[in-house]
DNA sequence: TATGCACCCTGTAGCAACTACAGGGTCAAG
DNA sequence: CTTGACCCTGTAGTTGCTACAGGGTGCATA
């Protein structure tokens, strides 16, 4: 496929596409006889994959550091646990503060549909974090 | 509290809580005599939302958005509705991802617990969606 | 009292990750 | 054989920070 055929279907713009090339996250395809780039399904999975995890928040390098676990095929076992391990503990924060955000947002929707406004108190769900509050608790 | 300590109980840099103050994220505190920044509680909660928000890839723009939510008491329930709705659907869409991330991570943290290295289809998780794939099914 | 030193101020310039042209080539349709 | 939609490389702009430069504040302490 073409890159204009492969930045639609991930919903992605033909610029990015060449980015991530030069970036090093998506390995430059073959060309056709007129220099176009020509890409397979393997492409397409994998740029699927980065603008996803790139929606998720994950910096290029974290996402270069994932795609890294696919395809280092011989990477000793304890590197690879390490790297998973880390990012794991990452994806769960990020699962408990966006169900934190989805049942806000559900209540206030909750709310509306019955008429009454409820004030939304979304910012309260991702209030700091537990570490320095120099003293006066509630 | 001064605008170094806000920046610490957020892990946030000092420039940064001035760069949002400017984009309008974060409103203008106090100041003292000498012209230094003075925040309250309300500016740490509503640093931290941002900076967690921003974490799990909102926009500045979608923050914005989201923060109106909780500052305008006075908004129509059906133009809460619809803002909350459109940012409900993302944040499921976030989780759903990121849950699949988490099985996957998962699964070859502990395929390396057995010793087995089982070949990471991470990219696997995040497939293309659903949409366009001009014919020539599996 | 002064002299560090850590912190604050307002700029402006740089970096990351795109995004948008400019200037030019390719190719199927009419 | 031209017209329009697409592709190419390259560079410049945008967003969201991040890092100085150049200068003031404030407290300890010699």
């Amino acid at each position: 496929m073409k890159i204009g055929e492969l930045a639609k279907a991930t919903a992605t713009k033909v610029e990015t596409v060449r980015f991530y090339e030069k970036a090093g996250l998506l390995p430059p395809p073959a060309r056709t006889d007129a220099n176009y780039r020509s890409y397979g399904p393997a492409h397409l999975q994998r740029l699927s994959f980065i603008r996803r995890a790139r929606d998720l928040g994950f910096s290029v390098d974290a996402v270069r550091d994932l795609l890294a676990l696919a395809d280092d095929r011989g990477k000793p076992c304890g590197a690879v646990d390490a790297i998973a391990s880390g990012h794991l503990a990452e994806v769960e924060r990020k699962i408990a503060d966006l169900s934190a955000m989805r049942e806000e947002l559900t209540r206030v929707i909750g709310s509306c549909r019955h008429n009454t406004v409820a004030d939304c108190k979304i910012i309260e769900t991702l209030g700091p974090r537990v570490a320095a509050t120099t003293e006066t608790p509630a």
